[in-house]
DNA sequence: AATGAATGAGGGTTCATTCAT
DNA sequence: CATGAATGAACCCTCATTCAT
């Protein structure tokens, strides 16, 4: 009876989860009505409530459903060479820019508005302090003279890219990143 | 910066634009009611309708007026030194982003929304133009390699800085701007 | 006539359409608001675009509504005599005239102004063009020389009659009606 | 200095009546704002609040203009053959239709308004009171038994034939013409 | 779990009218 | 005679949310 055991029925929260995360990302969550996204879902506004308690709670929701899907992903090894691991952050980095734009550019609107919840900015902000913190490690590893400021140096420099990248429709993602490989002297792979 | 005509009598449309400009930066564009704009203002919001066509001309508007503020400062001169106007512009940058944050935070905002009309967009996008072409021409002078990937790597990296700036409130800005002077080889003025 | 699922509960659309003809009648399409209608009918306004997305989309509506009530009457038989027919047909045009005048009224009203929507034209055009049909085809049986401008007669005749009765407080129909019988040789009969 | 001395100096309150006059038919009287028609005529509101106190005041305005330059054109000889008098005044009223079809559209859009005050429907009524006593007088000569009511008769059937052909493109004026020269006897001149 | 009718507050916009200049 | 800034009320419409079924 319940349904977390029937694998053949769709989850009901997590296409209400994908289906608002889609249109947020599009049109932003203040014009986005819970409407659109019942009527894009195949489903009853009421449903939604059922679920979500409110609009915001849903914005919660799906934050909570895409960093619970993407952190585990951020294990990299410090015990490994530091440029190595440098490397595949920043690979990382491209790699969710470009296969989870849309979750990108989400993040960078939510983290630019000024009404979300502090709650929401909590999420977000422990999100960033991740990378920051395993950038200023490696950093601190490599012996630069100031790895905190260089960890936020370059995570500022990836979401710079992922801005630019998200607004214009041809931006040279590779050779920009060639030149990160070629300023922190990794060594490219692909 | 006074009303040409008449210097006592307070500039209707102006006062309206800073309004608006500053609630919207405040709330975000969506979050902020024409009723609101002018209750803050001391005005009827059928005045505001009278100068501005609609909430979106109201937008546009203040991009207009406050880009033509921007433009203005940013003629630098071709035949300094490289290093020097470059030095000129990443000043400016920061410059910009402590003095009008709010409106470098909306033009990131933006940038990001798709739901934006086509005119913003451009007006937006004009005004990043301008400074990649500036950096592009530098790095030219300079013998960079790909001045144009480079220019498109110093833009993003000061939008990051700005995004990180804006949502962090304690963001080391001085520390990042030496980073890059260091890393450009600019002597530090400031 | 009664809600088919559930004829205790009353029917709300019809409600809403009922109530937005009578306005819509007595004061003019521009001069009802919405919120009169909805007051009118006893509930909010929101619901009022629960069922129709629009206010013309409630005209339209309305229509809708009171023309598919009226065709289902003006299956008349070809096969019987044409002065019959036609005279079942006067006899209906005076009938609606009387009884449905205000639908009447509007349906000039509209005929008349360049403002309205095509569609709405249209459903208008539509009702109008059945009964030039019936003339046409009664007059072709009856031997007429120009069965079709002889249809765009009568039809205008009755629109005229239509104008004048509604303009005038004491316009004498039935003896206007007794001109029309005597002029197509139809025998009077109530 | 006063300008009903100067032929040159156009008429302001006629470009105000004209201008409104041909909105109005045009979109309808509250489908025309007074800003609309100062553009449309190229001076300002507060020009016309100076010769018309309020819109409705310009809409009584417009109809006292076109009645006085109307009436007198109607001037018809009692002494000359009915037939002839009759002729001339179908002429007249098909000859209107088709040179003034704007002022025939305004009026007949007046004619079934509700809305319009008891003042405007008054001047109205007076201009069709002429026709039908005049129509009546005629019918009277020629003997016919129920001479008010074929007056009445005769002027909804012109009244339907104006509206059919206001409405519709493609209007047989001319074979309709005829049918009712045919009808009452009249020889076709033109 | 699921629906959709129903609400009420508010949002953007229009417009006839007034009035200081 | 002439302007247009300014007002305020009303208008059409949207939307997050609730609730009976």
């Amino acid at each position: 009876m319940a349904n977390t055991e029937n694998p053949t029925k769709p989850d009901t929260k997590e296409l209400i989860v994908t289906t608002a995360f889609r249109l947020f990302s599009q049109q932003g969550y203040r014009d986005t009505s819970v409407a659109q996204i019942a009527k894009e879902a195949g489903l009853s506004k009421g449903l939604m409530y059922h679920y979500f308690t409110s609009k915001e709670e849903l914005l919660k929701g799906i934050f909570a459903h895409y960093q619970s899907e993407t952190v585990h992903k951020m294990d990299w090894d410090s015990k490994a060479p530091p440029l190595e691991n440098l490397k595949k952050l920043v690979d990382l980095s491209f790699y969710y820019l470009q296969t989870q734009s849309e979750l990108r550019r989400f993040s960078l609107l939510l983290t630019l508005q000024n009404t979300v919840s502090e709650e929401l900015k909590g999420m977000i902000a422990t999100g960033k302090k991740q990378w920051e913190a395993a950038f200023e490690e490696i950093f601190q590893f490599l012996g630069y003279h100031q790895p905190q400021a260089e960890a936020l140096y370059l995570s500022a420099l990836l979401d710079g890219v992922a801005i630019r990248h998200l607004a214009t429709g041809n931006y040279p993602l590779s050779e920009v990143k060639q030149l990160i490989n070629r300023n922190y002297g990794l060594t490219p792979s692909s």
